[in-house]
DNA sequence: CGGCCGCTTGACTATTATCAAAGATGGTGG
DNA sequence: CCACCATCTTTGATAATAGTCAAGCGGCCG
């Protein structure tokens, strides 16, 4: 459940925090956990439930991860996603979320004593580590402040633009992304209805903010309208 | 900005997870750490801000300490609180949140020097913090649960009942809970609006699940009921 | 005793959820 | 290669929950 590209979705974080996967991932290659094996997994399959032992430390190559909780009526929250570079599954021995593709994902699969050992050898990787789960939870503190107190079209925003600015920091264009996921996986991550998320999406096509030609790519038409929307700076205030 | 206690929020958890403050409070014990300076702080005194450098870890003696967020419009998320036992200030050398008192507080002090070196020597004393950090992380995926997909009966139904789980994990009664914060504290913890936890409480009283006499005294009169609005099981489900 | 602060209550509004149906899209098999 | 079907997305009409604005109550402290 630790991921990456979450502190991303802060603006105010991604700012301030250095690169953590820049941190971490070298050093699963020195170690050459890298060997571990790469796991081709269907879309829709499930790498792991809330309350699992934890048992491999993934690292995402292509495709995406949704993570996720379910309350015992069935209804779900959309935790977090995970995307290509990053690292999902740190943290205590007990999976806090559930952990699905949401597309043909391609993963690395390092066993959860392989990274034991890795940490007992090298403090410093042990503490690169803690500080992916201190970055987990100030995203995660972010997505709270999201959920609690933006309207629809700022939640929308924020999404979109923590999409965009994960493209920048990827030496990719912040001016367009791709949506990997379904509308209900949004809105479950963004505390709302398709329905909603659909309308958002009109609205702001409607209102000179974005371009869409297929529901799963975006063009950003209005950064800066978006990033004030982004930031609950916007609308009535 | 870790919360020992803020685990328990979270029913599954708190029964899952071992008493974590249990394992780290000795140590810090051991340490000598606690003879670090106690700090007597008045209500509505900034302990530290979003985005500052970690100084202190603080151990919460008596009173209460409030975790924060605040948007750019002023608009302000409540995190999580911390009570007696508590440990807050673990986690990056950056500060993901606020944190103020909400009441006159005592707490011990201990410089992050300090606890760098205990983690140091002993390196089972850091791994016991990464555990507190992701325990909190645990916390905040279900704060994100209870916002995003609770109504305003399980929201502060949630609340009153991880109060009175603290209460029954600390030997005394879960019938009744004390409420050391202010209605907005409540409102801005629960993503609702003061005016509406009020009339949540009324309409508690009125349904004959609570009792009230002062307005920070609640007494449970039908603890199953509000287990199961607070688990999310209930309504109209 | 008076004023301030916090809590409660009321009337009304607004945003989003819900229910329902139609329109796309993509994949499969004929 | 096209047609059909399942799935996903969009759109519309209506309802419900919580927010906003406003006023009154009550306790606590100076």
């Amino acid at each position: 459940m630790i991921n990456i590209a979450a502190h991303s979705f802060h603006d105010a974080t991604a700012i301030k925090l250095p690169q953590p996967a820049m941190a971490i991932a070298p050093m699963l290659a020195a170690k050459g956990l890298h060997s571990s094996a790469i796991r081709k997994v269907a879309c829709n399959e499930t790498l792991w439930c809330e309350g699992d032992e934890r048992s491999h430390i993934f690292v995402v190559r292509t495709g995406a991860v949704c993570l996720s909780r379910t309350l015992p009526n069935g209804r779900r929250i959309v935790l977090d996603f995970a995307y290509p570079g990053d690292i999902i599954g740190l943290g205590a021995d007990t999976q806090p979320c559930d952990a699905h593709t949401v597309q043909l994902t391609r993963l690395e699969a390092i066993p959860v004593a392989a990274f034991k050992r890795a940490v007992a050898e090298d403090p410093e990787f042990g503490r690169q580590a803690s500080i992916q789960v201190a970055n987990a939870l100030s995203a995660a503190y972010q997505h709270v402040v999201v959920i609690s107190k933006l309207s629809a079209n700022e939640r929308l925003a924020s999404f979109l633009m923590a999409l965009s600015r994960r493209n920048e920091a990827h030496g990719l264009s912040p001016m367009s992304v791709l949506l990997p996921m379904k509308r209900l996986d949004i809105a479950d991550f963004l505390g709302l209805t398709i329905e909603t998320v659909s309308r958002t999406f009109t609205r702001f096509r409607d209102a000179g903010l974005i371009a869409m030609d297929q529901h799963n790519v975006v063009v950003f038409r209005d950064l800066a309208k978006l990033r004030a929307l982004a930031a609950g700076e916007g609308e009535h205030d």
